[in-house]
DNA sequence: TCACCAGTGGAGGGTTCG
DNA sequence: ATCACGAACCCTCCACTG
């Protein structure tokens, strides 16, 4: 039978990304240290929390966050190792459960039910997890403890430290939200903290006059459900009342793969266009492969200078995992638009996983099945890539004209480096996804409880 | 012929999160 | 006056089937 109830941890990280290069540049702690894309069509990644007082939070443009500190030290950041560091991360986690549901490479819910009895209370395990990672790693987390995944990322939130104009309070580190105390911890609090109210849901809730998430806990759930959809509107309203059933899930599968990627200038010629769609074809295809299966359903995205971003998709009967395959589903889409505005940004992605897949071994001439010459070349690029590096090949056609290297830029993260004249080599697109900047980090930011 | 129903899958857009 | 990237989920509309 399943215990009482559950104990759960979210840990998050403390401005990680910076944190971690303060670790190799320790000059600069002390001082606003900010990571992210630096061009002016790049946002912030992670700000330190002295550049936090001045307002400066991920997510942010890097162009006000310039304007808003002008003396922080920005850095590229360095992905590789942060994932290198998150690694190490988990594996502190390991010491404690096995149950690890990664969010992103800062943050993870654990289930330590089971391991209670090894270990002690939910807030004695973290604490050690603190503790271990501020000896072990050199940086600082904040845990949230309680019955539920969302409980517990609020109570996380509650241990942060946080950066007003005056000055940076420590965090409590560790807050728990006991059984029972559910409703006392939440209801005072902006429905806006709520995990799935953003600005427009946000607003509806304002329109019949929920402000707290207890306002929204006192309504009968046909109300709800009215403003918000069936779906969303019985979601929120278990959450106000401090319900949330979900398990936290060690492995996932992704349910789409895709790459986008936003233009230094925007694109307004055509051949730069259809050479950009196989870049990101070629990267999708090669991250579909290695992932074992087709996509059946494509997706092409545009947005256009002015911000206006439409979708177009199409559904195959059988799945597809070549960058030709996807070239040849996505350029008609792409050129049916109206391009003159020019493009500010393009994206490729595959979903509907299902199609036939199945890593071909390129030198070993055993293919259980006739092989179509585009799948065992495809095989070839992977290998190649493999061996040589992901810059090592790509394909002709992703060659831009003015020079000859191989132009993949891709695993661009927080946006264009901008600089106009620089060329910039890069790491390959078959690389992994790229994380996130998060708004909530700061624990209050431009829209704190109001 | 029309209207309606339920279910399914696709297309396109929107919202939210990290 | 500036807004990345990757992914999940939701909603609405539509065509089609029976």
């Amino acid at each position: 039978m399943a215990a009482a109830h559950r104990t759960i941890l979210h840990v998050d990280m403390d401005a990680f990304y910076v944190s971690v290069e303060l670790r190799r540049q320790p000059e600069l702690r002390g001082q606003p240290v900010v990571v992210g894309g630096p061009g002016n069509r790049g946002v912030v990644a992670a700000a330190s929390y002295e550049a936090r007082r001045y307002g400066v939070h991920s997510a942010l443009p890097s162009a006000i966050a310039r304007r808003r500190c002008p003396h922080a030290v920005f850095l590229p950041g360095d992905h590789e190792l942060y994932a290198e560091v998150s690694s190490q991360v988990h594996e502190i986690f390991g010491r404690y459960t096995p149950l690890i549901e990664p969010l992103s490479l800062d943050e993870a819910f654990l289930d330590v039910s089971g391991a209670i009895r090894l270990f002690g209370e939910g807030v004695v395990i973290a604490q050690r997890i603190r503790d271990d990672v501020s000896r072990d790693l050199d940086l600082t987390c904040s845990v949230g403890v309680a019955p539920n995944k969302f409980l517990a990322k609020m109570a996380s939130v509650e241990a942060k430290p946080r950066a007003n104009p005056d000055g940076i309070e420590p965090g409590a580190g560790v807050v728990e939200v006991r059984p029972g105390e559910e409703t006392s911890f939440l209801h005072p609090l902006s429905v806006r903290r709520l995990w799935g109210v953003g600005p427009k849901t946000y607003e509806k809730l304002d329109r019949i006059g929920v402000r707290t998430i207890g306002d929204l806990a006192a309504l009968p759930e046909s109300t709800v459900v009215a403003a918000l959809g069936p779906s969303s509107g019985s979601h929120l309203l278990a959450l106000s009342k401090g319900i949330d059933a979900r398990p936290v899930e060690v492995e996932r599968d992704p349910k789409s793969i895709g790459h986008e990627e936003t233009y230094p200038h925007d694109l307004h010629d055509l051949a730069d266009l259809d050479r950009e769609l196989v870049r990101l074809s070629d990267a999708v295809a090669g991250r579909l492969r290695k992932f074992g299966s087709g996509a059946r359903t494509l997706t092409l995205k545009v947005r256009f200078a002015g911000f206006r971003t439409v979708t177009r998709s199409v559904t195959l009967p059988a799945g597809v995992d070549t960058a030709t395959e996807i070239v040849a589903a996505m350029k008609p889409l792409l050129h049916a638009l109206d391009l003159s505005p020019g493009v500010r940004l393009l994206g490729v992605s595959g979903s509907n996983f299902g199609g036939r897949s199945e890593q071909l071994d390129l030198f070993s001439s055993q293919a259980a099945e006739p092989t179509p010459d585009v799948q065992r070349s495809a095989a070839a690029i992977d290998q190649i890539r493999e061996r040589f590096g992901a810059t090592s090949i790509g394909p002709a056609s992703s060659i831009s004209g003015d020079r000859l290297r191989i132009v993949r830029r891709g695993a661009q993260q927080w946006g264009p480096d901008q600089q106009p004249g620089a060329t910039r080599s890069g790491e390959g697109v078959t690389s992994e996804p790229t994380p996130r900047p998060k708004p909530g980090d700061t624990g209050d930011g431009p829209n704190g409880p109001k």
